[in-house]
DNA sequence: ACGGCGGTTGAGGGT
DNA sequence: CACCCTCAACCGCCG
């Protein structure tokens, strides 16, 4: 082997320089390097990148190959196939990765892992997305955990150090013998313009929008969080969730600031660390439950009656349900690609509860258009609101979309920025635009709270035994 | 309106 | 006997 065997950095959820394991691995090795990515929608399957995903993808790929001054090359097809292949022909002396822990990825991954062994090409991964390997954090028995609270008190606040933030130290070399993939401008994305649109408009993507948004975070939001992230008309939530989900900031380096910050009060430190915990949370069900994208994690409501309606399902998707804050969300989400968390709880209990649909449809619709849609959250979250769960919120908890606005947005602030034809109802009707008698181009609500609500319960009631 | 989880407690039995 | 370990039962919390 000799000095122009490059090693291949295979950037995948790690889309950044900073914080890295697998790039400096790749540069310590002292070979030349040869960073690809491979945009892979055969091995996904169904769990293909969404529309949304795409659009932030390509703006981060750019701000990826820019730091890389260009030297970022692109493949599109089954990387299971391309990986192997390439550092076949490129002689590389080994290929270094972030690991993903999507059931398909790993699956994928292991066996390019062997395929490189075969071949004498060393493979190497590296836990570049997450503070704990999703397997360990367990109970004292070695199972598990089922519950958040001790899952984040004495799992994840217990465990020894994570991992220290890693230094680059030697230089960068590049391999540029023979050029292989193709230019990013090659790669047919299928974007959308309206969310291209979203994203330029309201996101910087890419390691240095990351850290922005993070130092934003850091000087206006962490004050107060553990309330204000409660209030989608105020700018308490960190809005890192695409930026983490792609790896333009590396987890370990915001749990360490945060950790460290001293400006601001200790509760609203120890929630947001929670917020990042529940992050690891859904990772380690998806690990131990893979199943859980698609099936009830509790058995029983696999006998739920939902209901069927297209018709509804197109309401609460476009934002025409007649209720302020359910539609004020779903316009935010298709207007900016992301939506207020405290909002997400809200439309899903409307889209499962209320209307009585598949928590399937929401969780699709979430992974199309969000731009942080991450199979581990998405899924974890969607069964959270359902009911059906670990640790699930009950079932008849079902909120009340009236009493969540004036709780979370009583002057109606996040609902006018998202829905201009209610910006002249005053606050005390902004929550009930039918009853302030003026004509406005809104509509009215398209069901009735109280007795779908009792609906859902006697529905509840066919998933015992 | 539920019910699973996990912390606690105490009985029982072994060393 | 004194101590410790195990395990089942119970209770309160919290999603």
């Amino acid at each position: 082997m000799n000095k122009t065997n490059p090693a291949i950095i295979w950037f995948r959820q790690d889309l950044r320089v900073n914080d890295n394991q697998a790039f400096n691995a790749a540069v310590e090795s002292g070979m030349p390097i040869l960073p690809v990515y491979v945009l892979d929608n055969e091995n996904a399957g169904e769990w293909a990148l969404g529309i949304a995903s795409r659009c932030w993808l390509i703006q981060s790929l750019t701000a990826l190959n820019k730091s890389l001054e260009g030297h970022l090359r692109f493949f599109k097809g089954p990387a299971d196939q391309i990986i192997p292949k390439l550092a076949n022909e490129v002689n590389a002396s080994g290929v270094y990765w972030g690991r993903c822990y999507e059931p398909w990825r790993i699956h994928r991954d292991q066996y390019i892992k062997t395929t490189l062994h075969q071949n004498n090409i060393q493979a190497k991964s590296f836990n570049n997305s997450l503070l704990f390997e999703p397997n360990r954090i367990l109970k004292p028995d070695g199972t598990p955990y089922k519950v958040f609270t001790p899952f984040f008190r004495n799992g994840c606040l217990q465990a020894t150090q994570q991992t220290d933030l890693t230094v680059k130290t030697a230089s960068v070399r590049v391999f540029d013998q023979s050029p292989v993939g193709e230019d990013i401008n090659e790669l047919d994305f299928s974007l959308d313009s309206n969310l291209q649109a979203a994203v330029q408009n309201n996101w910087q993507p890419g390691e240095l929008g990351a850290l922005n948004q993070f130092n934003r975070f850091l000087d206006h939001g962490i004050q107060g969080y553990k309330e204000g992230r409660n209030f989608p008309g105020t700018d308490h939530v960190s809005r890192l969730s695409p930026h983490l989900h792609f790896g333009e900031i590396s987890i370990r380096q915001v749990w360490h600031s945060i950790k460290n910050e001293t400006e601001a009060d200790r509760e609203d430190i120890e929630h947001f660390l929670s917020e990042l915990c529940w992050r690891e949370f859904s990772y380690n069900l998806l690990y131990h439950r893979p199943e859980m994208p698609r099936k009830n994690l509790q058995e029983k409501f696999d006998k739920f009656p939902w209901r069927d309606n297209k018709k509804d399902f197109n309401k609460w998707r476009l934002g025409e349900t007649g209720y302020p804050i359910v539609d004020a969300g779903m316009r935010e989400l298709r207007q900016t690609g992301y939506m207020h968390n405290r909002v997400r709880m809200i439309v899903g209990s409307f889209l499962v509860k209320n209307m009585l649909l598949h928590w399937h449809h929401g969780k699709d619709w979430f992974w199309d258009s969000l731009f942080d849609a991450d199979l581990a959250n998405n899924s974890a979250s969607w069964q959270w609101i359902a009911g059906c769960g670990a640790d699930s919120m009950p079932y008849f908890r079902i909120f009340n979309p009236i009493t969540q606005g004036r709780k979370f947005d009583p002057q109606g602030v996040y609902i006018r920025r998202h829905i201009p034809e209610l910006a002249k109802i005053p606050a005390e009707h902004i929550h009930m635009p039918w009853v302030a008698g003026t004509k406005i181009n809104y509509p009215t609500p398209i069901l009735d709270l109280a007795s779908t609500r009792k609906r859902a319960l006697k529905a509840l009631g066919s998933t015992r035994n």
